[in-house]
DNA sequence: CTTGGAAAGTCAACAAGGCTGACATAAACT
DNA sequence: AGTTTATGTCAGCCTTGTTGACTTTCCAAG
């Protein structure tokens, strides 16, 4: 019962233990947990700004790719543009975002960080970070590579255009 | 400036890239990526059902430890009893969750899927479960393998003792 | 030059799913 | 008998997602 994939798929006397449905549900839970630990820290962080996550991502992007449009960041999130708008706004109001007309097209608006929203970009950005360091640091280099390439099978085909767009990390 | 921290680590002649700040972000932007790809099966299926994720996860934990009490749940998903108890009435009122008082300690729940739960956790792990075989099988098991390890350091401590308590999974 | 449509913004209403605080009940423990 | 524990429930709040309708701006094609 629980190894009733790798009965099915077992091909050429390889091991494929690693498609039972018993290992399929360790890697399940080990998504759903190990995201909780992600954006702990961050978490964190936001409430002292009286900001969510939602903004996170808004600041994360915006400091990727500087100047870009909010249609873009749209596509990237995945959410409406009203449910971006009302993060964005905030933002803009509270002086970490600026947002410029567009001077080829002036009904684009641009995104950047300001001096104040690159700094708490900083902040989430770093707790973030080391997180990640210390996973990669005990895991070792080539987990870290099978990390990358699980990770990246996992993805939408739009979402994968979205993460390679992100710049190639040296790969 | 994007390595400086591989500077700050480099021992024994190693190439530690894979520590960069690039290369983090590139893992950060990974599970962002990825995540959404995990969930976004369930939550297709979720919504012909008018469930969330909320009760996709209360489904999960109840079958993989039948019979499990609502503290033991609170204490995995890490929500208040108010909001595990509003997903936990629904699914019970559904008939898709039976609540059976506990006979050593009559104050405590302990919480079973019915047949009709079973179902539609069935329909729901499937789902994700083959996203996930796809991509392991596209990944190979020594990506696996490390996907595995990165996870599990990223979790927090006691994220990591519920996960472990979830049977080995033939490691 | 006019007009169609894209990009952006806004208002309103709603839902899921988090949260806190207060309180009730039954059972177990001391 | 009194306290603690496990659970459930009510009320109210917040964030962040949704849909729908509408306006303004403005590029670009006819």
């Amino acid at each position: 019962m629980a190894d009733r994939n790798a009965a099915n798929v077992m091909g050429r006397g390889e091991s494929l233990l690693f498609l039972t449905d018993d290992q399929l549900r360790r890697g399940i839970e080990a998504m759903f947990f190990a995201y909780r630990g992600f954006t702990a820290d961050p978490d964190r962080i936001l409430q002292d700004y009286s900001y969510g996550r939602a903004h996170h991502r808004a600041i994360h992007f915006i400091n990727r790719t500087p100047g870009t449009t909010v249609n873009n960041l749209l596509s990237i999130l995945g959410v409406t543009k009203q449910s971006l708008n009302r993060v964005l706004r905030t933002l803009v109001e509270d002086g970490l975002v600026d947002s410029r007309v567009g001077t080829r097209d002036k009904r684009e608006r641009h995104l950047f960080l300001t001096p104040k929203g690159a700094t708490l970009e900083r902040e989430l950005s770093e707790a973030q970070r080391n997180r990640m360091r210390d996973a990669y640091r005990a895991a070792g280099p080539e987990a870290v590579a099978g990390f990358r390439t699980v990770l990246e099978q996992m993805m939408n085909q739009e979402m994968r255009r979205h993460y390679l767009e992100g710049g190639d990390g040296a790969r």
